[in-house]
DNA sequence: CACGAAGTGTAGCCAAGGCTACATTCTGTG
DNA sequence: CACAGAATGTAGCCTTGGCTACACTTCGTG
């Protein structure tokens, strides 16, 4: 009621800035979970020689059902091939991905400890993080790190 | 089938650290809708002194009926209040959460402009990143930024 | 004061990611 | 070589967060 008459809300500019910025955040994250996966099956086939659904559950915490249900996912992108019982693979699409989250991932962890966060909670807030920034960023980051060598 | 023979994974200790990280990241986003409804509303009740359902969708990039459903969800969760055809308004924890949220918002973009990120990219990804900063980042992040004035 | 446009609300649809319960396939061991 | 137990896969359900389409209020203006 603080709008003078005659003024309605279609006057705002409608925002397509502030629009713009939360619609891409929120789109991120919808990949998130898929960089999670990939970036782990590499880790585990790098590692352990193979990537079996139930790891990948237990790893992640949730049910092997939704593992595999994610797994399918995964597949229908083009990330990941596997056949019925024999493991997981990924695709060369989904092992430059699975590069790139992990390199992402060390240089946002390496921010958090430069800045003085904690081993632990720099870990852990990295995983949340690291799907929401930008290449601009991590590139700013990376000059961050070098310059203080 | 790089696993000697008699070793299946059930052998290995099902990593609960990582399947926390992992979880708690996965919660953490569960929230951030939330958090970015309740900032808005806020922002929305200090400046233009009313909260419509249009303006948030507008200001969200989404359709006026998502919001007015995600509204629905705050009404339930205690967060915020709302008449049909009067506007919402937040409660009193509605409001703490948007003053952490605003608190936690500002220390996020300036961590990131102290780093050297450009100033637009440091909005924008500050937008999807603040909801997965803990505590104890926040309060380093301030240390960090108070150290070097 | 009526009317039309803008805002608000409701219904019904969809995909993603969760889960549990049940069925199926593998595989190490007796 | 059979069989039990683990891993795998399938089915069906739920909530969240989107959408469009349609119905209903409000309210400024003529």
């Amino acid at each position: 009621m603080a709008s003078p008459p005659g003024v309605r809300r279609a006057d705002l500019p409608a925002e397509p800035t502030q629009a713009r910025r939360f619609g891409k955040a929120r789109t991120a994250q919808s990949g998130a979970l898929h960089e999670d996966y990939v970036e782990l099956i590499s880790d585990l086939l790098a590692n352990g020689g193979e990537a079996r659904p139930t790891d990948i559950a237990r790893r992640l915490g949730v049910s092997h059902a939704t593992a595999i249900k994610t797994i399918g996912r995964l597949k229908r992108e083009g990330l990941a091939v596997a056949k019925p019982y024999r493991g997981v693979f990924l695709t060369a699409a989904g092992e430059k991905l699975a590069e790139r989250v992990r390199a992402r991932h060390r240089i946002v962890v390496d921010l958090l400890l430069a800045v003085g966060v904690p081993a632990e909670a720099a870990e852990q807030d990295a995983e949340g993080m690291e799907h929401h920034v930008s290449d601009t960023s991590l590139a700013a980051f990376g000059r961050f790190l070098r310059r203080r060598q």
